[in-house]
DNA sequence: GGTGCGCGTGAGTATTTGCCCATACGGCGA
DNA sequence: TCGCCGTATGGGCAAATACTCACGCGCACC
């Protein structure tokens, strides 16, 4: 992906300059361009890619009256100890770009604090939004803790893996849970939870002063089914028993009670119990299809703490 | 400067959201227009006001090679608790514009402390640009504390105000000094200095937690001249005793030692003495005239904390 | 009630930007 | 050594954006 590290250092400060110059300074790439002695266009990619890079962040310094309503209404409905809204994008924008960089702030707000934290983490593309959105932070005083595996079933560590990104932009010590998220058989998994670091991990875990997770729903895109972990057959099964949503690969119904499946026998990850103000649980997700599943993780107090987008909020609030 | 704070609020609903679009979202003005239902030209102006009115917050995540070095150098030279600096935007273009985000994020950074502090502010137009380019945050526990007044000598009171306008945006308790800047007697200045209220002000401004400070060159484009504290006649005879640069009205000479002054028994504000590493004092300052006022204030310690931008830093160390 | 002023609006236009393509450069294998 | 391929570069062009101007509306003052 990258040439020697020291040719992408000098043409990361070169993207850089051009982006400070092109956002800060005001200038046309056209400007830029002659200030650096290069051409237009050559200006043009550099800040281009210093965009594309996360580079630049772009931060709203304004509370729409919208948001702020919706806000309010949330955490008096649900008694939250946290709550954002932002705005929408419109439909067929994906969301996560709009809750990412409030996530981010979440995110900063906690790691701010001098004294040491252990930060919980769970997986999904939300989670990764926030952590591509977060400026660089040096908080060696935290302890980063997955909540779940990120090793599929086929073995592939795809799975939009959180906690090493956001390990590597703040410099904590991290504990990354070693395993699959799903086991074959309740043996392996039993071997697997008797291992010492398995225990340590799942220990840190749940004793987390603060935890952020993702929400999926349970409908016919469920993340669980599209990454793989559930069969379709399995996902209608759970769902005729009246699945609403998951947290960390944990099933519940409507009213945020986890179900008592099969499957739980065979899932390695740790389980978020109902949050309390002193260990919020932040949940990070937007979407029309994960309203039900958002619903019922607040109604039972799963999650505790909220970031999500106008559309969605005002669809849990219609409920 | 406003209409009704109802409309006021709703224009820049509007615009924040159509920036929110553009900037995060990713949109054309085109679309922005069509999804917010106005015309392409009205979406366009509520980008920019959006801009002027300081709503959208751009940062740069990246450390440029050449300003850490500047850094390090500064750090190591002059024994510096915190020092930043920033890519420079070219000759003739303010270099405000370039150091106040990071002014910015060194005062979010003292904000975001949890316990209660005292932030001592000077006055000027690096400062303003810091409060302009800070992101509204609550910080009641800390409390703010002008060094100086902020009353010209024909009774304006426009020298680029800095504590009621960072006091808005963060929601603490402000003590503003509540005096001319420069009387014209000694005795007036005695009058003024015995009132409780002024002697309350000067004694929290000297117990200060942290102090943010612009620097003032003492050439021909000298603040104290521009603002009509001075007199071309007084600025020469200063200069010919030694005068290199000044913190809050006072002047110190090329080795940042305070000149003995008949001015200095009408000035009315606090004479920042030198810093330690517990009560640090922060210049913020840029600009080629700047540089040899900096390099006194440095080396004598009146400031032990800089903000600056790259041609400056470079032009300090080649002193 | 008229008149002038200021602000916001839309149309037109100049500038700026993003994208595509032809081309040059450099590394690598035949 | 030659030729191929991947990558980066600059020119050109269409789209997008910013600016200017003239107009219209509302408000206040006369």
């Amino acid at each position: 992906m990258s040439l020697t590290p020291e040719m992408d250092a000098s043409i990361d400060d070169q993207a850089a300059r051009a982006a400070w110059l092109y956002y800060v300074g005001g200038l046309t790439q056209d400007q830029i361009a002659s200030e650096m002695g290069l051409s237009r266009q050559r200006a043009q990619r550099l800040v281009s890619r210093a965009v594309a890079a996360g580079l630049i962040h772009v931060r709203l310094n304004h509370h729409l009256a919208r948001c702020v309503e919706l806000e309010a209404a949330l955490r008096a409905r649900f008694g939250l100890v946290r709550c954002r809204v932002m705005p929408g994008l419109g439909p067929a924008r994906d969301p996560v770009r709009s809750i990412a960089p409030a996530a981010a702030e979440e995110m900063e707000r906690v790691l701010a604090e001098s004294g040491s934290r252990v930060i919980a983490l769970g997986t999904g593309r939300a989670l990764r939004g926030m952590v591509d959105a977060l400026s660089p932070v040096e908080a060696p005083q935290h302890r980063l803790v997955s909540l779940l595996g990120n090793i599929a079933l086929d073995g592939s560590a795809s799975y939009f893996e959180v906690i090493m990104r956001l390990a590597e932009k703040v410099r904590a010590p991290h504990y990354p849970m070693p395993v699959p998220v799903l086991v074959d058989t309740v043996e392996e998994n039993r071997t697997l939870q008797s291992l010492t670091a398995v225990r340590k991990v799942r220990g840190l875990a749940q004793a987390a002063d603060v935890t952020f997770v993702g929400v999926g729903q349970m409908s016919e895109d469920a993340p669980l089914l599209t990454d793989g972990f559930l069969t379709p057959d399995e996902l209608h099964e759970i769902q005729r028993v009246g699945a609403a949503g998951e947290v960390a690969g944990w099933i519940y119904d409507r009213q945020g009670r986890y179900l008592d499946l099969a499957l739980n026998a065979r899932l390695t990850g740790v389980r978020v119990e109902i949050a309390t103000p002193e260990r919020p649980v932040i949940g990070i997700a937007a979407g029309e299809a994960k309203i039900m599943a958002l619903r019922a993780a607040l109604t039972s107090g799963i999650i505790n703490g909220l970031v999500t987008d106008e559309p969605t909020a005002a669809g849990i609030l219609a409920g």
